[in-house]
DNA sequence: CCTGACCTAACGAACGTTCGTTATATTGCA
DNA sequence: TGCAATATAACGAACGTTCGTTAGGTCAGG
């Protein structure tokens, strides 16, 4: 019991990532000084100090680890031995779930890379580029295949992405439609209309 | 000749607004201060508050113009006595230039709308709103009429614009595609793909 | 006794905003 | 037409507040 940790609790630095990012993602980078961040952790501002070097590298954490996370989680959906159409259904409703559930973490990290130094945010924006292009290299391998009907793979890649993407803007969840609809609703919209793949029997 | 006023030459409240956005754009609302405005413009910070009562109103103008410009240049597009397609694809091609051409105000505008007092977001958003709805409804004219192909319109139409929305994106003007090619191809790809019209012969 | 975690106190800089004042136009009226 | 009254557009200085950050101290647990 006490030689193994518990994987249920959040390290302190998760803590403090998790409400900051809260903090940014309804309030705005700028808006949000240290002292709050602090506040809803609870403890005093100078003591944040103690797990980051400036207001800039909580930021940098923030990004690193949900741009990874979306790379890792969702990358390889698109490299399951599932004919193309399933893959790609299942990757958009991969995407627009874990989009929703780090929200906070990954609409800071989107829109605020400018705050970031220019070695960091260029780092940030790799990862990024590196989500972007496997999206489109897999829509070409589908166009490629005969069962994708689009004549620019890229350009139908970031349609794709910036669909998917938008959900966070106006999904409520009181709204009429449940996250699983919309995801349901998008994948099918997205493969069978948008990338053209050869409708369902 | 002087009797009439010239067109050509920005009143300086023009010509603060438009800077205004462009450094909001560029590096966010929140990181530029009223002496960055006011030493873009050639004036003292003090000088702004003649024509602004505080940096929000000022906010507050850009929203507010471009909002209605959006709505005033392109929803009657969608009422044009031309078939629903090309309707559809001039509006797409509409939209994307004018989005591009003010992306300084509109993206400060979607980006900052919570930097906004209550009323003024929600007046904003009320803009917004008629915008993304008129889409919505034209959608479901033309499914309605046979031409577009689509089960929710409703979905459709968020789909539609927060693609379109996107080219802003990551457009580069000194990128492979230019600003017309892109706007070509969204308007076939959401017009003949997404909205499921009919393919031309 | 050392170290990680946290504290109090303070720093200089920047923030949005207000103030009193001043040139320069524009306008109303005798 | 001439002059007083008003409006416009700007100035420099200062306001109180908040910002990110740092220095140095306390204190419990291993």
């Amino acid at each position: 019991m006490s030689s193994s940790v518990e994987q249920t609790e959040a390290s302190r630095l998760e803590v403090i990532l998790d409400r900051a990012a809260w903090l940014f993602y309804e309030r705005g980078y700028g808006a949000v000084g240290m002292r709050t961040i602090a506040e809803v952790v609870g403890v005093r501002a100078s003591s944040l100090y103690h797990y980051f070097d400036s207001k800039t590298d909580l930021l940098y954490q923030i990004s690193l680890g949900v741009t990874r996370d979306f790379i890792d989680q969702l990358l390889p959906i698109l490299e399951d031995p599932i004919p193309y159409p399933e893959r790609a259904t299942s990757f958009i409703r991969g995407h627009i779930e874990l989009r929703w559930r780090r929200r906070h973490w990954i609409s800071t990290t989107l829109q605020e890379l400018r705050s970031l130094e220019t070695e960091r945010s260029e780092e940030i924006a790799g990862y990024l580029r590196t989500y972007q292009r496997t999206v489109q290299d897999f829509i070409a391998q589908g166009v490629a295949a005969g069962i994708f009907q689009v004549g620019d793979p890229w350009l139908a890649g970031v349609a794709l992405l910036d669909m998917i993407n938008g959900v966070n803007g106006w999904y409520r969840p009181q709204g009429s439609r449940s996250l699983n609809q919309i995801a349901e609703g998008y994948a099918q919209l997205g493969v069978y209309q948008l990338l053209g793949a050869t409708q369902r029997l």
